[in-house]
DNA sequence: CGCAAAATGGAACACTTATTCCAAATAAGG
DNA sequence: CCTTATTTGGAATAAGTGTTCCATTTTGCG
């Protein structure tokens, strides 16, 4: 029988994330990953094929993880503003916490990647459209539980989160400064009274 | 006397904008740059030095139109609430517009430079205090013209602008449709009412 | 006109890139 | 214990990278 791999795929994958949301893709080497990932380089070759695959599973690795964070993160808090201050808080304290100040690993993707690489479209795309669902549905929860005013369009409001929350995690990464990030963000909420 | 240059300086930087804005720093190569800006690649040394050094004029170029652009718009337009729509309808336009979906320059800079560049921080954090403080002192000077009630905080509103707008450039990015993103504007707007 | 200084074209260089290949080491089942 | 499938380490490869160099061409002025 073969040798048994000596190595954790999924920890592999999550130092490739480290890696790629760090540097980008372009900057991170396939030298750079043998030197990180603490595996040979044919063996990353044989289980992830070849750089753009490694870099595709490592943001998709990342979207998942993240998704799951905000889901059970609304589903614990059925106050409508204190569940999206939260959501819109990560960026904030993000930005504040890392010390690499690596941003968010899908938002530099975007900038990064597209229009040049049309694979990487569809991916930021339906994070994009799952992220604003997820808000909108919540919003609407919300507005249906009497916390939110009925005039008040959750529709416009979900877009207008995601958009803030992009813009967040931009700026959060010129000045990571807290305190005006923070006020950005009751700024934004204030659009809910 | 010497041979004079056979090329517009200024003309083969805006071509070099292109490029360095379309596919960012590191997948533009010099071989690349030779290839679309229409001079020699000994000309590109002796005259911008190395690829960094005319990626930093390239970018600086960029800002300085854009700032020009925004301060003579704001100049022009008396009405707080109309001239701060046209700055964010600005990234809306362009959005839509451009078929490449360049996005933003500096967006596109600071999240794929930073934090391994330290020679970009400065120059975008720059550009943000600049930015901000023209948003800032535009907005006061409507808030004291009576435009904007006193209880709000102007300087709040300014970063918040900036912060949409960063926004806008990633979103932009990743789906391009005017309505959704003119809608965002509009939200974010009637925080001034 | 001819001199001088700069621009030009392209070869050359040293290095890094992603990827492939192969011999050696390894571990589980018969 | 020995076979066998797989991993492993590292060399090898071919193309691309930024940069330098140099012989040639070109231009404006004395």
């Amino acid at each position: 029988m073969p040798r048994t791999k000596q190595f954790d795929e999924q920890v592999v994958l999550e130092r490739a994330v480290e890696l790629f949301w760090k540097q980008g893709y372009h900057s991170t080497s396939m030298q750079n990953l043998v030197d990180h990932l603490g595996i040979n380089r044919a063996s990353m070759y044989t289980t992830f094929g070849d750089k753009k695959q490694l870099f595709l599973r490592a943001i998709q690795h990342y979207r998942k993880v993240n998704a799951q964070g905000m889901a059970s993160l609304l589903k614990d808090e059925p106050d409508v503003r204190i569940g999206l201050r939260r959501i819109l808080e990560l960026a904030v304290t993000e930005a504040t916490a890392d010390a690499d100040r690596k941003g968010c690993f899908v938002v530099n993707t975007t900038t990064e990647l597209i229009p040049n690489d049309p694979e990487v479209l569809p991916i930021v795309a339906e994070n994009k459209e799952q992220i604003e669902q997820s808000i909108y549905n919540y919003l609407l929860q919300g507005q249906q539980a009497g916390q939110i005013a009925p005039e008040i369009d959750v529709q416009v409001i979900a877009s207008l989160i995601f958009t803030t929350y992009n813009g967040l995690r931009v700026v959060g990464k010129i000045d990571p400064e807290s305190a005006t990030l923070r006020r950005t963000v009751e700024a934004v909420l204030s659009l809910l009274d």
